[in-house]
DNA sequence: TGTACATCAGTGAACGCGCGTTCACTGATGTAC
DNA sequence: TGTACATCAGTGAACGCGCGTTCACTGATGTAC
């Protein structure tokens, strides 16, 4: 990669670090193209040198954040229960450090909102992402749907609406001590989430870290 | 009432009436003033005998949105276990019906991204509005907290998680059967969401209709 | 009942501001010979 | 190796637009006498 080449990617690099910052802390009307670029050092003007408009960086922005976002939250293997599983990820997902650490929490709650107004296209990027975290959450891989039982991917479907839902309802409201029994309650009613299991209990093939 | 009273109480309503449905389908951001007023049939210079700012504006028309809300989704009393009602209120809320019919839909969704990054009054009314559906699916009083036992109001709450975040899910994706899915399945962890009761199961004194 | 004045809901033009986007330009890097 | 030109990441002024808010004004309603 030449010299310029190289200098063109550490910005384009500051520039997504900046927008997936502001986009998970103010969401998408909040990831604003100047100020975004302020905060990657640059002029607005140089934004289009990078995306072709400010959709294409509010889809890259949701990529970029939620790739960091998932690899902290489920992070590397393990052995452990299916519902075992779950309970993990949701006491890690499920606390008042992630809900008022904004700038490094997790994309997929931060704009559930913003993507139910946008276009399709942004809509396309939130739902693919929002498959791959169901199936880290399932332990399986990025792009893997054969190996995992329909009943699990279910599990863990309302396992992550109870996950964003709980986190959302935290931060509207006023009162902290409320804030923090909302999280209590929503960790608490992970552990009654899993379906009857089906027939045989396979062995799932784990994984380990939070946000997404 | 004099007569010019009532012609100011009928626009307020008006009013009301037009924030509440562009607050539910585009959130704050969508309640505009020019919009709303316009919607009432007045022009926006009017808006300031009615209210002092934006702001006041928002939190009225999320009272007037989530008591209608309640009103249909709670409805009336009648007789059911805690598991039946919650898995009846689950069946009402988590309906594409209700994804798709923004204009009509819950506030409680549509706003919660929206008052986590507002001020204190604002995220204060959201508290308080939330507090009072969590008491209408105990079916208790609007005021009234000292008659629900605190392992319920913990069920209720995280019930309410799972309906919003189910909701707000649903919405946010691109393709309609993988929303109906999600909708599916939040649907069917409401099932199991019931804390193991308290010793005594106390008789439930319930009510009746759907959206927050 | 009639007249004179006060009140006030609503009008419509204007404001300052931040937004996304455009564009002529700069100057360091890369390429051709 | 040296010169001449092309490329292109980044700059900074400018655009049109929608936002919340202000304000002088209108005209129907309400009140005092």
């Amino acid at each position: 990669m030449s010299a310029r080449a190289e200098l063109k990617n550490a910005s384009l690099q500051r520039i997504l670090n900046a927008s997936a910052a502001r986009l998970r802390q103010e969401g998408l009307s909040g990831a604003a193209v100047a100020a975004v670029m302020l905060d990657a050092g640059l002029t607005h003007g140089a934004f289009y040198c990078h995306f072709a408009n400010k959709e294409d960086l509010a889809i890259a922005a949701l990529r970029h954040a939620l790739k960091d976002n998932r690899r902290r939250w489920v992070g590397s293997a393990r052995r452990e229960s299916w519902l075992d599983r779950l309970i993990r990820l949701g006491r890690r997902y499920l606390t008042p450090a992630h809900r008022d650490d904004l700038a490094d929490s997790c994309a997929l709650a931060a704009v559930a909102s913003d993507a139910a107004r946008s276009g399709p296209a942004f809509k396309a990027a939130y739902q693919e992402e929002a498959l791959k975290s169901l199936r880290a959450i399932c332990a399986a891989a990025d792009d893997d749907d054969r190996t995992i039982d329909p009943a699990r991917f279910d599990d863990a479907i309302a396992f992550l609406a109870l996950c964003i839902g709980g986190m959302s309802l935290a931060r509207a409201v006023n009162d902290k001590a409320f804030s923090d029994r909302i999280l209590a309650a929503c960790r608490q009613a992970v552990g009654s989430l899993t379906a009857p299991l089906p027939p045989e209990p396979p062995t799932a093939e784990p994984t380990d870290d939070p946000n997404s």
